[in-house]
DNA sequence: ACATTAAGTGATT
DNA sequence: AATCACTTAATGT
């Protein structure tokens, strides 16, 4: 037997919108997956056999260039699921995203042959997958705006108070050149304007990590 | 002691 | 805001 009941970590993140009978279907297939800090869950690339839901902790979400190059789109937290793995598996195409674990996370995945029966059979799953549709729709016209009309340290100063706030904690262990790739700048860049808001005050740098005086 | 990695800086585009 | 070239500081072997 497993360390994890699957059927109370179903209720307790997606609970509250799906109905009993799915949830419990749910529980009799889940498998369980624990991902440690920085795994890498899906490359571009892939195709996916299972869709995941996260249930604890979070998992970042970007685009990749074939120089490795990339960009962060949104976040995963507890109780959603990745939009994007739905069209990947209904339509069998490769995954157009990375997603990586920020911290050590648990997912429960799902094979893709219960996607398009759960979809005629429960109203809920219906529900549930057009809402996180929306989320996700709405988490991207965010970043694009942030791209386009946000100057880089302001979108600096928002990664870092999202990065505390999904990760619950003041103190971030980024390297500068982990926080350039989540934005596509440059390192440099990035040690410049942290210098700056740690002369505003409004963090504090030490080494591999900095602390945010505010939230 | 040396190599490696993160971070700081001035100059240039 | 990005890139280059170089320096400094801290850490690992």
């Amino acid at each position: 037997m497993q360390p994890f009941d699957k059927k109370q970590l179903l209720h307790e993140s997606i609970g509250y919108i799906l109905e009993a009978d799915l949830l419990e279907e749910m529980s009799h297939i889940a498998k369980i997956r624990e991902t440690i800090q920085d795994e890498v869950i899906i490359h571009v690339g892939d195709t996916l056999q299972m869709i995941p839901i996260v249930i604890q902790g979070s998992i970042k979400v970007s685009r990749e260039n074939p120089n490795g190059e990339e960009l962060l789109l949104y976040y995963i937290e507890g109780g959603d699921t990745c939009a994007m793995t739905l069209q990947c598996c209904v339509r069998k195409t490769d995954s157009q995203v990375k997603a990586t674990a920020m911290e050590p996370s648990l997912l429960l995945m799902f094979p893709t042959a219960f996607m398009s029966q759960w979809m005629d059979k429960y109203p809920s799953w219906r529900t549930y997958i057009l809402q996180s549709y929306h989320t996700r729709m709405m988490e991207l016209m965010e970043t694009i705006d942030e791209i386009a009309f946000m100057r880089l340290d302001e979108r600096l100063l928002k990664y870092l108070t999202d990065q505390a706030k999904l990760l619950g904690t003041m103190e971030l262990h980024h390297t500068h050149q982990e926080i350039a790739d989540d934005l596509h700048s440059s390192r440099v860049v990035i040690s410049r304007l942290l210098k700056q808001l740690e002369n505003k005050g409004t963090i504090q740098i030490k080494r591999h990590r900095i602390v945010l005086n505010t939230l």
